[in-house]
DNA sequence: TTGATAAACGGAACGATGTTCCATATCTGC
DNA sequence: GCAGATATGGAACATCGTTCCGTTTATCAA
């Protein structure tokens, strides 16, 4: 039987390269793969992209083998990890919708973007490595974010609740701009600069 | 005696962070010690700032225990070399301004400055790994180059040879944006876009 | 349910690399 | 030239990436 570990994708589209003449894949394969996945997301977050991969397939409760069965090179792990992230990011948006108002549901997601920026040790240098295997992330970053906040920004204008000539992907850049100020303290300052931005939307909701 | 190695740096500025108290540095640990920042320089070129610290080691004909003594960090090794090279190029400045025109001697720097941008294989992985060890080189960067290329602007407007409304920062700027095209074509690619750059700073020359 | 079969697993083993340590070699000042 | 200080080299140990194969486990048909 499934277990908690199935709440993020039940389509696994982003593990699909090779897929279509697979018939199918044993269970326990796929609950490997997203263990793997959680357990990279995790020890990237705290140790960058450069940790152990010992350390990785420990946490994942299997063997340094089923890990390279499955990720035969590391940039397949990294991309593998923040893919997920983007599509659990883009995911929560639909969750805010339903439970909030447009514009509630736009706040409580550009603090979910930003948290999602914040928490990457490491994406930034595996960007900037030249290893060719991550030259599609920006791209689907991009693919992914831009038409949700769009979306997301549509809905909360429509509804009177912040202005309507705010670019989607203009305030996706600014913010990521502005969570790149590193640092311990570098959170709490980006989250006040955040509010900030949020205020600004809200000013001028009226005044069309 | 001092052999060939000494060219680049007499006075010894980058590494003496812990001076002040120490009386002398034996020569031979002089020599060592700029042996493999040579070393060191070509290898990061060839290879990247990950190289293996033996092969360093053995080109610059030391033991590993001798780079440890002197570059504890690989960061302090990444860090010199660069450093190093910065000045190398500022010296050369001065040479060209010696030998040539004006004129000549501004676009002989900027491929000179061109070359060093180029070859800098993991200079911009290193800036962007997030190691607070790196946060002072772009700094040390524009303190060198931008007044060493300010200067030579300026020579080169007065002679009437270039025209005088470009700022030395946005040149700086305008060319590493040119050579961060990588690959292995993309050399000769920068260097076409260079010497349109430097017709077009000699357009207009006489013209105002 | 059970057994055959293929798929997947785990972790020992190997090689490459980072890092330390100290007996030895070399330099410097006298 | 000598003594003491300084620096060296590379063996030795620790860590990590990667491979390989005997063992375990899931799947499916009977």
């Amino acid at each position: 039987m499934r277990q908690k570990s199935v709440l993020p994708l039940e389509n696994n589209k982003m593990t699909d390269d090779t897929a279509v003449e697979k018939k199918s894949i044993r269970a326990d394969a796929l609950r490997n793969e997203d263990a793997l996945l959680e357990a990279a997301k995790e020890i990237f977050a705290a140790s960058g992209v450069d940790a152990p991969v010992r350390e990785i397939a420990a946490k994942a409760g299997v063997g340094v083998g089923t890990l390279y069965r499955r990720f035969p090179k590391r940039s397949d792990l990294v991309v593998g990890v923040y893919k997920r992230e983007v599509d659990a990011c883009v995911t929560a948006a639909t969750e805010f919708r339903t439970r909030f108002s447009p514009g509630e549901a736009l706040t409580h997601w550009l603090k979910r973007y930003c948290q999602f920026i914040v928490t990457k040790k490491g994406l930034a240098a595996a960007l900037y490595s030249g290893d060719p295997a991550f030259d599609a992330l920006p791209a689907y970053f991009r693919a992914n974010f831009e038409p949700t906040l769009q979306s997301l920004l549509q809905s909360a204008a429509k509804a009177g609740e912040i202005r309507g000539d705010i670019d989607a992907y203009d305030l996706l850049r600014a913010i990521g701009n502005l969570a790149s100020v590193g640092g311990t303290e570098g959170a709490e300052h980006t989250h006040r600069m955040l509010e900030l931005m949020i205020d600004g939307l809200r000013f001028g909701a009226t005044t069309r």
